[in-house]
DNA sequence: ACTTTTTAGTTTCACATTGAACCATCAACC
DNA sequence: GGTTGATGGTTCAATGTGAAACTAAAAAGT
């Protein structure tokens, strides 16, 4: 029999809440994934700050897809590789890189937003648009009022 | 001036929850992961998964932990180089692996997941009982009545 | 009994991911 | 104007990740 763990009422409630939340991300984003092809998720994700912001540093698309800036170097390599992205050295400051969108990376993210916006939104469905506004909000209250000392202390 | 997309309403909806539900389960995970020092998350899940449910084959767990087969090997592999894990093949079908928590694994598992339930349920502290509930109620509806043919056919 | 076929794990490959170390460049300051 | 410090990217090491090819073993079909 296996020792499982004993906790509280509201552990067992937030943990099973966990739980269900990570599923439907999970579950969400997979579909979404399955869309998009020949591009990884992260790929994607840099098209498609480019495509709606136009050019930008490459520290600026890192905060944008919360990934490390070490990360960020290779996924652009391999875009830049690939020919869907542009490296830039910015003439006004030497250390920064302007990354922007080659045509035939625009083409792709223009032609394949709309696909990934269609099926999150199928994949939505299920939920009336009261409901998608009631999830918005809760996730929203998540993580809230909480510095990073105050639960990493106790115990 | 960006190109931005114009989406219906009804995608801008669902795109923005969506947007929120990843926002959610990154910081919570975030927190999480800030808890367990030198374990991954995914070694971290290995672990509760056998602390948990006792003894279990690699395919049970890759399963529970929604990880590829050849991804479980090397962690496995990790954890196992590590002490925390035993690999022990299985008399009956020779070709199972029995993996279960050796002393040490138990050990750190044991210590580790009641403070990584703490977290999470301070991290749930800002929604009442109900919202949390309903939280998981919304997430549970997602990805419903979905076939992966339907999201992916039209376009 | 001897094929298939299926199942369980491993291996391999390409890419992702983080954190730390490193390098170049700009900014501040004396 | 040369040192110092901060900033932006790159590089490196270790691990994770999934898909596909591969191996071994059990199960099924004949």
């Amino acid at each position: 029999m296996p020792t499982a763990h004993k906790g509280s009422p509201a552990e067992v409630a937030a943990l099973d809440a966990y739980i269900k939340l990570m599923r439907a991300s999970e579950t969400v984003t997979a579909r979404a994934h399955g869309i998009i092809g020949d591009l990884t998720l992260t790929q994607f994700g840099v098209l498609e700050a480019l495509y709606h912001r136009g050019p930008l540093c490459a520290g600026a698309i890192a905060e944008k897809i919360l990934k490390s800036a070490g990360n960020l170097t290779l996924v652009l390599s391999n875009l830049e590789r690939d020919g869907l992205v542009v490296r830039q050295r910015d003439c006004q400051d030497a250390r920064r890189v302007i990354i922007s969108l080659s045509p035939a990376g625009r083409d792709k993210i223009a032609a394949l937003f709309p696909k990934v916006a269609a099926a999150i939104t199928a994949e939505f469905g299920p939920l009336s648009p009261a409901e998608q506004a009631m999830l918005g909000e809760l996730c929203k209250k998540l993580g809230r009022g909480r510095t990073p000392s105050s639960t990493a202390a106790r115990e």
